[in-house]
Parts: structure tokens; sequence; C-alpha cells
DNA sequence: ACTGGATCCTGCCTGC
DNA sequence: TGCAGGCAGGATCCAG
């Protein structure tokens, strides 16, 4: 589900919610979700005082004040909704997060029960009255708690690649990581072992913006000598590019994705490629149709004219 | 080294 | 109308 932009829109959200404030009530409502949870999970947050709401690839990063680090992969569906604070009267109940959205139609559902739906699965509430629910009806999301000091070198960070939207990535790092490798372009820039936070969609935007195609060998990004070719130095661009673009737009909402209040993204109607097989290619002067093909068992859409 | 497939889940959409 | 099957933003594991 969500991929950078959107897990960054998310760490906006969470981090004006949450920052400096402490949690005092943390109701967890079943013992796993993709994994179980830490152990003793609300003892260890009772009390204790947020810091910082970073994000690392597609983990939520958020510090505490005693050296603990609580990190949060969202999964395919997670997401996490935020209830303000009760300066003035919004109503009195707050709306229920997980309601489904059509990808192209408007909500499928607006109103809220005051019930909760039965895939809210923590519950936190903070001194400043803030109550942040974490919903995930696939439960492919989880929940770690890592010593600060430890974080580099735990086995689900230690790994994890380079920031395409921080200052280190560019074309010669990107024709470094690839250099050498046989694997399409697509599986390579999915793999977040190599950059991190890329995920179906923006990888499909990225290459058809670059006017590269997905089953080229990734390595043939790369000159002899290890440096750039142009196409490198397009793709570098465009994945910086589509990313600052999709995370200006709030993300791209399909399905159940929303920013923790409520409001969608709008980055879908950005979308040049993806989801859009059969529709004319919108790169200049080219007259192909987006096609789709499967590879690695994942959709990939792309124009078999533009991209090469 | 890479690919394909299965796996973890739920829910929506399509087609019969 | 119902129901089975396919598919979905992620990521890991295994066999070949």
């Amino acid at each position: 589900m969500p991929e950078l932009p959107e897990v960054e829109t998310v760490r906006r959200g969470l981090a004006q919610a949450m920052t400096g404030a402490t949690f005092t009530t943390v109701e967890q409502r079943r013992p796993d979700l993709r994994f179980p949870f830490p152990e003793r999970f609300a003892e260890r947050l009772d009390g204790r005082r947020v810091e910082a709401v970073g994000r690392r690839a597609k983990y939520l990063v958020i510090d505490l004040d005693d050296g603990t680090v609580l990190a949060v992969h969202l999964g395919m569906t997670g997401s996490f909704r935020v209830a303000a604070a009760a300066r003035g009267t919004a109503g009195g109940h707050e709306t229920v997060p997980g309601r489904y959205y059509h990808a192209r139609g408007g909500p499928a559902s607006i109103a809220g029960s005051p019930v909760g739906s039965p895939h809210d699965h923590v519950r936190f509430t903070f001194d400043n009255g803030v109550a942040i629910t974490y919903n995930d009806p696939r439960r492919f999301g989880f929940m770690v708690l890592v010593a600060r000091a430890a974080f580099d070198a735990h086995p689900l960070f230690r790994a994890i690649g380079v920031e395409p939207l921080g200052e280190s990535f560019d074309a010669a790092t990107l024709a470094r990581l690839i250099a050498g490798r046989a694997a399409p372009l697509k599986a390579a820039l999915l793999d977040q072992r190599l950059i991190a936070g890329l995920g179906n969609i923006y990888v499909c935007e990225a290459l058809h913006r670059a006017g590269l195609s997905p089953r080229r060998a990734a390595g043939t990004l790369a000159r002899r000598d290890g440096g750039p070719t142009a196409g490198a130095v397009r793709l570098a661009a465009a994945i910086r590019a589509v990313l600052d673009e999709a995370v200006a737009a709030g993300g791209s909402s399909l399905r159940d994705y929303r920013h923790t209040d409520g409001e969608l993204g709008t980055f879908q109607h950005g979308f040049r490629a993806y989801d859009r097989e059969g529709e004319a290619c919108g790169n200049p002067g080219c007259r192909g149709t987006i096609g789709r093909i499967v590879q690695n068992g994942r959709s990939t859409f792309f124009c078999g004219i533009c991209q090469r």
C-alpha cells in the first residue's frame, strides 16, 4: 500500500498530533498483526513522551524519551486516524477509520459510527487529548520496539538502501547500485535494499517518465566504468520528481488510503501509467498505449513504444 | 544470481 | 442474485 509518499504524509500527520505528547493509554485489541506485538507493548509505551516522528523507507520511526524507538510498517492496508483534542465541538464523536473507497469513484461511505471498525487494532491516547487509532484490515503491517542505539543494526533496518529523496541519491549513486545487475529494472527498483521506499506505483511512474522499459536489465544503466548513462540520469531525476510531486499531493488514495485527518491524497490523478491499461501514453510525441504485464507476480504498467 | 510461486490477510470487482 | 476466482499499495521465504 503505502509507498514513500503515503508514509511521509502519515508521518507529518502523526508528528503534528503526537510530538511532545505523552502516552496515557495504549489499547491493544489483538495479540498480533503480521507479527506478534512486542512483549508488554502497552506497558512499555505508557507514560513515554514522543520526542520525534521520523521515517526510514516505508517505516514510521517514533522516538520516545527513554531511548526506545516505536517503528511501524503499514503493510498494504495499515492506516492511522487522529481524533483531535477536544478544542471546539467537532460533532461530538470521531469518524471511524477503515472505510473502503473505490479507486476511481467517490467514497463508498463517509459516515462513521462511534463504535469503531473491527479492524481498529490499536488505540493510543495522549495527555494532549489526542486519540490515534491504527486500522489494518489485512494485517500486513506490524509494530516493533527497538532501542535507538541498536536501530541501525536491527535486522529490519540494517539492509535498507538509500533514501531516494535524500541528498546522497543521484544518478551516480543509482548507477553504482544497479551496476552489473541482470534483474529487470522493475525488480531492482522495488528492492528495498537498493533504494528504500519505492513500491509498485512509483516504480511504474518513474520508469514511464524516464522512458525506460521495466524489462530492461538494470545493469544497462551503468557505463562500463560504473558511471551513469543518460538513462540513469533520466531515471534518477524521474524518481525524485515523481516522489516530490506525490508528497506535495499528500500521496495517492486508492481503496483505503487516507491521511491521518481523513483527507484523501490526490496524486492518483497524476498517474501516467499505473492502472491505466489501454489508455493513451501521455509522453510527449508518443502515440502508444499503456499496457500491462506481470513481473515477479506484480502488475507492471508501461508503454511499449516509448519505454525502451 | 534471479525468477516464480507461495505465504501472511481481508475485501472488492468481474464474470459466469 | 450468488458465488468462485482474481486482484490489490508489501515483503519474505523457498525451490529451482
